[in-house]
DNA sequence: TTGTACGCGTTATCAA
DNA sequence: TTGATAACGCGTACAA
């Protein structure tokens, strides 16, 4: 029952417990066979140092925060999984605190975050990257933190992102060349800097006519709701982009109720992880964001010293409708 | 940038060490006035006591394990927000540990957690709750777990669960009293107790022609596969019960292809939470089952010494299309 | 009801 | 390149 400590280890192998700490730590200045012998009692007992005892010691904790709420489970999911491969290969634990953005605090779930547990650094996701307080909080407290997507104050912290404008505006180009004319928007939750980007995108190409663009939250509900009211439109559009995957299964949804042809006379795009995508596959064109990769990136970042602060990711144009508007 | 800690607010409220450790804890023998001097000066100094120095010194680490692996995004998410919303009632962080179930060692991912974290207790999901081997080990050690929806050894630990056998039976009864007589079953992976439990009760009221039953894992893929098979026989079912909302969705896709109408020619039914019915509403009729509260409810067993160990949660039958057979 | 002294398991400091 | 010893911040045991 008595927990495996690391003078355990160190009378195992006949050194010093500080030695032992200098393997477990990679440090320098231990002779090769000092090495060997260590770690051959520490793989013999089984020996992981504990987290609570390194953190209070020596300041590190040995994990990473993850702060991530989002209306994709996918979203939420595949980040974690990036995040963490990146963790594991380094032998940091990963912290993922699911919150609510709707909550009337995520600065303090944060500072809960990071005063009880100490973790090492942040990775944080949109919508609370932009948050000005919690910003300077964190800046001025010192903790190291990354930002997927972030909308604002690119000096802040190092990012990871895609470039959802130029994402955005291939959607629209591929549309125009099957020959749609009148393409609809449906925008995302406006707390997050993705979906003002994707719209910008989407109007300088397809311009800005006020009867196409609506608003929406990323919830399958609201675009079922903006989809029934543009298809409802004395000229309905042929094609229709939608700022999410989710957003653009409510739509083809709404086509479906009203009996509008999918494909034929309605073609639908979408943003979002393929994991989504495949629900609705194969009806659905959509701009494949890769995002375990950015969880990865984020986290890789945080742990190697070298290499970009900054770094945009590539996007796919997943293309599975090339049907043109009906005659 | 110096931490706050429990001397400073010792020395702000005018009382020992000891005494702010009481009021933390929720110690008895405490003055009231004393307890609310405490209280006040924690709050002034917003201080938050250090997990790794509690968990050191104290044994206990105020902090939960979540193994939780699942093909479905959705309920991986409302599994951890169940979870995690019980825990952060009783002050107590949860870990939620993204685990590869088809990687080599999930035991070791979950030693090492429990070594490294020291978790007071842990969550199980699927497959993991069915193990004999880590069943052993987290008993020889003494780890306090719960496990949802496990399928085998009931004593070995409590346990969170709905009926799905009983479920499953109902959905067929449904179907049967809309007048559907060839209903195919498509199985979840086999190494979820649900799996085995869902397909019972299909065939105690279906009955069992192997024709129209299949074997799945719970991915759109195999759903789109299964459902081009059945489809595909000389007399393929008028309605299809698969193991999960995502299988079911596959199914609807394979229909579309083949320009079977959904609802009409075939009628489609599923599992899940509702998160993912949504994305193919109007036309899946589903079990729901609620994973928020499961998760919920297995924290509370860990959290709440008295309560019943094992807790059967209820399912709801959504019914979203309620046609019958084509003549 | 409150306070003192010690120890949890590891890392940092400094000496050898 | 190694080792002794003092922290880290808190809870436990025991005394007052």
């Amino acid at each position: 029952m008595a927990r495996t400590t690391i003078s355990d280890v160190s009378r195992a192998a006949g050194v010093s417990i500080k030695t032992v700490s200098r393997v477990l730590n990679n440090e320098r200045y231990v002779g090769a066979d000092t090495r060997a012998k260590v770690e051959a009692a520490v793989a013999a007992l089984r020996f992981r140092p504990s987290t609570a005892a390194r953190s209070l010691a020596g300041g590190r904790s040995h994990q990473i925060g993850l702060m991530c709420d989002n209306p994709s489970a996918f979203y939420v999911h595949q980040m974690q999984l990036g995040v963490r491969d990146r963790c594991s290969e380094a032998g940091v634990r990963m912290i993922a605190q699911p919150y609510d953005r709707h909550g009337a605090d995520a600065i303090e779930e944060i500072a809960q975050l990071i005063d009880t547990t100490r973790v090492d650094a942040l990775v944080l996701t949109p919508p609370i990257t932009d948050d000005p307080v919690l910003l300077d909080r964190l800046v001025e407290r010192g903790i190291a933190f990354v930002r997927v997507a972030p909308g604002i104050g690119p000096d802040v912290s190092p990012s990871v992102f895609i470039d959802n404008a130029a994402a955005a505006g291939a959607v629209v180009r591929h549309l125009r060349e099957l020959g749609h004319r009148r393409i609809g928007h449906v925008g995302g939750d406006p707390s997050f800097a993705a979906s003002a980007r994707r719209r910008a995108g989407f109007v300088a190409v397809a311009g800005d006519d006020p009867r196409l663009l609506r608003d929406g939250d990323f919830t399958f509900a609201a675009g079922l709701a903006a989809g029934a009211e543009l298809l409802a439109l004395p000229e309905p559009p042929t094609a229709i982009v939608a700022a999410n995957d989710e957003m653009a299964a409510g739509i083809l949804s709404a086509a479906h109720r009203l009996g509008v042809a999918v494909p034929g006379a309605l073609s639908v795009a979408g943003f979002g992880d393929d994991a989504v995508a495949g629900v609705v596959w194969p009806q659905l064109t959509t701009v494949r964001q890769p995002t375990r990769a950015l969880g990865y990136q984020a986290a890789d970042i945080l742990l190697d010293p070298g290499g970009a602060r900054h770094r945009e990711l590539p996007w796919t144009l997943v293309v599975r409708d090339s049907t043109g508007p009906a005659p």
